[in-house]
DNA sequence: CATTGTGAAGTGATTCACAGCA
DNA sequence: TGCTGTGAATCACTTCACAATG
């Protein structure tokens, strides 16, 4: 097994090893998500070949993922679906509730806001802010708009610790400076800025026109084959 | 699928398409943002120290993934701005505008619809799609949302390869068989399931409780790590 | 005996470090 | 001189292939 030396020197083994790749962290919410999927209908136990199949990988992938958590499986078996939901989800840390603040009720803040998923996947969305005025006080699925510098009171009052941006680029590295200065360590942001954050904190992006760049890429490359082909070019 | 528009025939000498890495083309739009945004604050040049900087990136990797497309830097100075734009816009594919469909017309897709900053980057929302028909015929950002089941005409008027499914997961592989059937052959998407499609499309996902739980995950180390440090077990 | 768990091999991406050029 | 472009070295991730095992 693994036994590298990562931190200088330990007198013991704090736990078994934290060593996790980050690919394979990105995706055992994808397992977490393909296992609730086959417990919902009744299965109880899948191999490594059905589960990655659902979760849309290979199978050697997913058994060298899962053996950095540990040894789940039985051999000649498979693994036991509730077992495995319930050490991944203790894993990503999902045996409590993150409360999250959605900074910009815009178009998309409010789509996040409404979001009916996040509730079931560990997250509660808690406070919502925005900086216009007009709409402090505003009710979005039960909860009230709330004026930016606020933002201090209500990190601490909810014990948020992961933010989402979704202001326009503009605002996003201000309202960055002020999550993390509220006390927030995680940040998802939509906007399409690169934010300077200080270390331990965390950020991840979506940015919608960068993916959708990336499947025209691909998309120009299969038109432009095509052309090859109709040339003869190959 | 329509469109053609390749480069001006091919006895060019050096061919710099083939081969370039995954990784590398994920960054291109980063690169395209990061220059625009210096061309708008009238930069005119910039180093690859300073637009890895912009870009959030190192400049070794970079100039790497420059090196991929050509030669488009100057030793001793650095990069034209409004050049190098140019040539990655080229490459990624950026030379003309997406059509792109939208299916599923609820707060996301709705939010999506009317996010204004797929225009300045390449893509246009050409049509709307739904399957409530108590929502045929209403108006989103100028459009008219329409029946599902007119997905082909639809596709095929406005020369449709790029469509986005933001229905909810019950739907969503109903929704990607058909615009697969319809001709397109690039699928951004939100709903929280694996797609399967057949050879030559291609699907980037987007699933927001998926990054939220990574973040839970690194949030969950952090915090553990202050305990660590309180128990003194370093 | 089917399937896991895992060393070893293979592949791809990143970083280093410096030659080559304006 | 200063900065790009790039082989070579390193690091990270994936896949192979099979011994271990319930």
């Amino acid at each position: 097994m693994t036994s590298r030396s990562r931190k200088p020197v330990g007198s013991r083994e704090v736990r078994p090893d934290r060593g996790i790749p980050e690919a394979t962290i990105a995706r055992l919410p994808i397992y977490l998500r393909a296992l609730t999927g086959l417990a919902d209908r009744g299965v109880t136990s899948a191999s490594s070949e059905e589960l990655a199949g659902a979760a849309g990988v290979n199978s050697a992938k997913l058994r060298k993922d899962l053996s950095y958590l540990g040894t789940y499986g039985t051999r000649g078996v498979g693994y036991e679906v509730s077992y495995l939901r319930y050490q991944i989800a203790r894993e990503i840390g999902l045996t409590q509730d993150w409360n999250v603040v959605i900074v910009g009720i815009g178009n998309l803040g409010l789509a996040l806001a409404k979001y009916s998923g996040f509730a079931s996947r560990g997250f509660c969305v808690a406070a919502l802010i925005d900086t216009d005025p007009s709409r402090y006080g505003e009710k979005v699925a039960g909860l009230e708009i709330t004026p930016l510098d606020q933002l201090d009171r209500v990190v601490a009052e909810c014990s948020i610790s992961i933010g989402v941006i979704a202001t326009p680029a503009n605002n996003a590295q201000n309202v960055c400076d002020r999550l993390v200065a509220a006390g927030v360590s995680s940040i998802l942001n939509f906007a399409p800025i690169v934010l300077n954050v200080p270390e331990g904190v965390d950020v991840r992006k979506v940015d919608l026109s960068i993916e959708l760049q990336i499947l025209a890429y691909h998309e120009q490359r299969k038109a432009n084959s095509v052309v090859d082909l109709e040339a003869g070019a190959l």
